[in-house]
DNA sequence: AACAGTCTCAACCGCATGGAG
DNA sequence: ACTCCATGCGGTTGAGACTGT
């Protein structure tokens, strides 16, 4: 997705010295991996200012971690991962990097959307027959 | 074909936490 | 003990894709 949006760069941004925001462009996904396998994936200020992409380094750690990083799982979560991620919501709640951590190549970002978008639906619809609620169902303390 | 509504997902934001000094 | 800074996390947003009318 966000390749297509590339060409859609906004002149402004790249005009000025602002941060960039929005989509990353193949370029810059080059460069971050590129500085990332000379310095490794911390320290990601250095990163960012290695990368010289006008970057935060929350925006190369978050590109590195949801994309470039090697063996991620893009696409499709079978009947077996959707299974673990109900489990895994119902015992820890909406700790979603927990939950990643226990399906190799799937990311945080990527189970907290599959999550709001197909799964809390289905709660709810559950909920509705059930009487319990997907709010509920999930709440856990700090 | 055109438009509106809905869905999907990459990316951003703000806050919490932990470590260094 | 305190402050500062880097990092990590979860919630939210918004643009493009998709679907229905």
């Amino acid at each position: 997705m966000a390749t297509m949006k590339n060409e859609s760069l906004k002149p402004m941004e790249t005009m000025t010295n602002m941060p960039n925001k929005g989509a990353w462009t193949a370029e810059e996904d080059r460069k971050l991996a590129e500085v990332i396998a000379i310095h490794g994936a911390r320290r990601w200020k250095t990163v960012a200012a290695k990368a010289a992409l006008n970057r935060c380094g929350k925006s190369c750690r978050l590109r590195w971690l949801n994309y470039l990083r090697p063996n991620i799982k893009r696409g499709n979560i079978s009947d077996q991962e959707e299974d673990l991620i109900l489990r895994l919501h119902k015992l820890l709640g909406n700790r979603w990097s927990l939950i990643a951590g226990r399906l190799p190549g799937r990311t945080d970002n990527e189970i907290k959307n599959y999550w709001n978008s197909h799964l809390s639906k289905k709660i709810k619809q559950k909920g509705k027959q059930t009487g319990v609620s997907a709010k509920e169902d999930h709440r856990v303390e700090k």
